[in-house]
DNA sequence: ATGCACCTTGTAGTCGCTACAAGGTCAAGC
DNA sequence: GCTTGACCTTGTAGCGACTACAAGGTGCAT
């Protein structure tokens, strides 16, 4: 698989890829005959896993970190789980989050529906609670 | 409030605060005698909600909408409607996104207690899947 | 053999901050 | 009254994660 076609199958642009590459996220793939990058299935859904990650907010560190995780078959079992409790912790607050959005989101649709628009509370929604 | 005492109760530095000023998600709060900008408990609300989403992966855009939803109490319905389903459509993929996240790294604690490393399945939870 | 879509590297620009410089404000202590 | 030091002001420059563009090579189709 070309590049191009990689980019396409992942929604993003061929010089992101190229970038992942330079920051080594994304492994070089093997080149062709005319010098061009080949990738397989592999790189395709270690590319999907990136950007999920990057839309859900986790920084480039962040990703660099859980793609070890996921390397390095042989890491002792103490620092496995160190890791994952970290990350397991991020993940749970970002679910809460985005739960109390989607419940007021919810609310609003409610109300619209009912002709009656009230006030919205998206902001209160997210300004305290599961923080901290 | 003034804006270190508001920047660390948010947890941002004061020059992210000046920037959503100047960015014109953040309300240009009065001045006192000395020019120095005072805030009240609206805008430490507003901030938070601000922070949050940006951690959520949310863009400046994103967010300039919801705080939009958020303020125009005369908006008609269907606007309303529209925008809160396209965001409600966000927020669901992005928590059916963190939740396959969250068992992958459940799963690998649980490896972890019972002393068996075993594979790590990071990359698989968000490879495909819910997308699309 | 000549388009045309695709690839290569490299450099520069954008977005969302973040750090730093140069200077003004003000309460506390001598 | 005067200095010290923590805080504030504006402005500019840098960084992380892309994104766009330039200048040129590749390869298949007509």
């Amino acid at each position: 698989m070309r590049i191009g076609e990689l980019a396409r199958a992942a929604g993003v642009k061929a010089e992101t890829i190229r970038y992942y590459e330079r920051e080594g996220v994304l492994a070089s793939p093997p080149r062709t005959q005319a010098n061009y990058r080949d990738y397989g299935p592999e790189h395709a859904r270690r590319l999907n896993f990136i950007r999920r990650a990057r839309d859900l907010g986790f920084s480039m560190t962040r990703i660099r970190d859980l793609l070890e995780l996921a390397d390095d078959r042989s890491r002792a079992c103490h620092a496995v789980d160190t890791l994952a409790r970290a990350h397991l912790c991020e993940v749970n607050r970002k679910i809460a989050d985005l739960e109390a959005l989607r419940r007021e989101l919810r609310r609003m649709l409610e109300n619209c529906e009912q002709g009656t628009v009230g006030t919205c509370l998206i902001i209160e929604a997210l300004a305290e609670g599961t923080e901290a």
